[in-house]
DNA sequence: AATGAATGAGTTTTCATTCAT
DNA sequence: CATGAATGAAAACTCATTCAT
């Protein structure tokens, strides 16, 4: 029933996203989006399932979308480390990109019902997909230590990007996430000790 | 107005845990919750000002006790390394050792309306306060680097602990938090890199 | 937002003056309102603000109406005597004609909040402005006392009708009001004094 | 069972004045009548009835007195004539002496419950009747026509002293009563017309 | 395909009154 | 007599979704 492609369907989503930035995830009735997206109330159950699918749907399009291109990215690199870095800078470059997205991904849509959340933990399996990879990846190469677990360690790589933008947003993007990349890349190698750092830098 | 103490101060709190474990929050109504308390409706609001404040104040008064329990268990610990260990034990013990209010806090809880998330995130700030002190202890003491920057290093710190719970809730509890604690503890140590492992240890 | 035309609208409308006349303002919920206008709930906050509102606009629709035509009547009569007497008679068959509009607007609304009393009085000032024409008229022609205080004036034909009508609704309207004009009319110019009846009479 | 006299009965009424005046009726809730007059909220059951016996005996008590003393003086003037002119006098000294009482009756007491209002109604009766006694000795002793309506007069004589004081409470007390009584009562006698002033006043 | 008027289920909060102490 | 903690019924309003046009 849901058309799910066309014109429309994109206006939807982007008129969602500003409603929802703007708004606040609890004032952004479906005739508000309707309004912003210059469409009918009823057009919207035309692309859209329900008002819940609207919601899935735009982190679905807006996160896929960037996933793919992190997938994209990470082929491109050689080393764990490198990749790990790479990655760092992908998530915050992509959020940093677009102020109103990054409020709606990152807190609004947190608000949302159980059936949302599902969806968007569902979408973002593929991201710690990717994280795993890169955990992988530097053990086989042996840069990481071969006892780390690699579930831990994706939640600590994870964990760590979130709070941290869900920061800078609630700090009203007041300073820029891209400076934060060698520090955090260089703690999530190195770690907080103060152990053998001439070497860690040479 | 509001009393704030007593026995069904505290029996409504309780109830509130267990409702909004079993029922989500978004079908905890507060009729549901003086009914579990066994309480009239009207009650709630001679312990409460409104339904939010029953929020707040469960997150208060839960997590309150935990960071005083934590700053004081800090205070007994000499090393910055040791007071890490002792912060994530704490924490996953404090979570594990109620399956409800971990669910209620973690999961139920960020689904709520802004003035709630706002009394919750004044609440935490004593708790990101903890973790600086100890980043701070480290760096005096030269057990952690001297470039670390104190505020990313707590966001990495907070943003592991937070996912690895979440994480863990959303699997079931179906393994032991504090079966982690080691590895996290090492991971934020010494990081992910295969650098200098034997020195480390050693 | 609010429509504030159309059938529904008048339907509404008609639906609040037969169920607040029936129940009395303290029992005439929304719902049953909605029930009576065969609308649903909903409806009713398509076409009016909030149930404030709906009453309002009865007393504006209503009132407005009548205020309306007795402004038009009143330019097509020349002497101000006479001004007085259709005046009287206006107010009385308004009010005679519809029993259910009578109660409602002369007893039940009376009982309302602040904020629907004040918009009643708003709209009460049209008429008040009209009796004061009135005399002022009859002041000018030189048929009314050159002394009287308009003002004064104003309130003892007001608060005599209305008090007459309060009356009458209070008796179950079991006389009729048109018989009381004359006498009314001739108490507002000749007054209670037995003075010169034979001159006035003339 | 409820004791209707004593040192609490009277203070109970006090404050049910004091708060309806500066709170509203709307916002006169029992418990706050019971803070004000420094008693519990179940006190005011051991007095009263009800809410509305509150509100009722309020009215009957202060009014009560009022109406007792219009009679005692009405007893002491010979012409009815004086007696009309005593009678606008007193209702508009018994209200002007005390701003908070004169809302309360005037004002708030009217957006009460049929139960209360219909008490004062009750209580207003012997008020109406002292009009008619004044109306009737008018006539009688030929200074009134005798082809009044007492009952038509009688409407004219307290709705429009009713007017007058709700008219001046609106307007904040703002000007004096007690400075219109002339005019009214000239009205009252020769009513608006110019017929026959010379001798009127003569 | 598109519209937008209409629907109606669902919940927090207040406050008069009671009654055990 | 007095207290005041506890009770629980009752109602306005929102908004996702439908469907006749």
């Amino acid at each position: 029933m849901a058309k799910r492609t066309g014109e429309k369907y994109e206006a939807i989503i982007e008129a969602a996203v500003r409603v929802i930035a703007e708004y606040g995830y609890h004032n952004a009735q479906v005739s508000k989006i309707a309004r912003e997206a210059k469409v009918a109330d009823g057009t919207i159950y035309l692309y859209f399932e329900n008002k819940d699918d609207v919601l899935i749907s735009l982190f679905s399009e807006k996160m896929g979308t960037f996933i793919s291109r992190v997938e994209e990215e990470m082929a491109q690199v050689n080393s764990a480390v490198d990749q790990l870095y790479k990655l760092i800078r992908l998530h915050f470059e992509h959020l940093e990109r677009d102020h109103k997205l990054a409020i709606v991904t990152q807190i609004e849509l947190r608000q949302s019902n159980p059936e949302v959340r599902k969806g968007i933990g569902e979408i973002l399996k593929r991201y710690l997909d990717v994280i795993d990879g890169i955990v992988e990846n530097g053990m086989r190469e042996g840069v990481f230590r071969p006892d780390l677990d690699v579930r831990i360690t994706r939640k600590m790589i994870f964990g760590t990007l979130d709070e941290t933008v869900t920061s800078w947003i609630m700090n009203d993007h007041k300073y820029r996430l891209l400076d934060q990349v060698d520090a955090l890349h260089r703690l999530f190698v190195y770690g907080m000790g103060n152990y053998h750092q001439m070497d860690a830098d040479a």
